[in-house]
DNA sequence: CTCTTGACTGAGG
DNA sequence: GCCTCAGCCAAGA
């Protein structure tokens, strides 16, 4: 008897972390790994709460490799700009080489069973 | 309890 | 490729 919407919230937050340097992920890759594809919508609410985490959450766009969530942070630029630290290309809110940069939880990471 | 909103995605036109 | 609609789950009013 453990569903897995126990600790969805802290999944999200450790597969974010997982996301290594210079690459990034989507809410739908996340929600993937998490055994709920159309939970997406919940990863990024619980982005929304990751302002209080050390969470890279600008690693983390939707399956367009469009910077949707850089209102929520401080400056209006400020996600692009941590994204083009790392070495990704952003043009106009949108990663370029999407697919080069892209990071696949379920498949960078093994399935999903327990968390240590 | 019901209704709305939201950092989403997939399918259809 | 773009636009629109519906489904999804959780939290707040």
């Amino acid at each position: 008897m453990k569903p897995e919407t126990l600790n969805f919230f802290d999944k999200v937050y450790q597969v974010v972390l997982l996301i290594p340097f210079g690459k990034v992920t989507s809410y739908g890759a996340i929600a993937n790994y998490l055994g709920s594809s159309k939970s997406a919508r919940m990863v990024g609410y619980a982005m929304n709460n990751s302002h209080q985490k050390n969470v890279p959450a600008h690693r983390v766009v939707n399956r367009k490799g469009l910077l949707t969530g850089k209102h929520h942070f401080d400056g209006s630029n400020l996600m692009q700009q941590i994204l083009e630290s790392e070495g990704i290309v952003v043009v106009d809110n949108q990663i370029q080489n999407f697919e080069k940069v892209f990071w696949d939880p379920s498949k960078a990471l093994k399935p999903l069973k327990e968390n240590p």
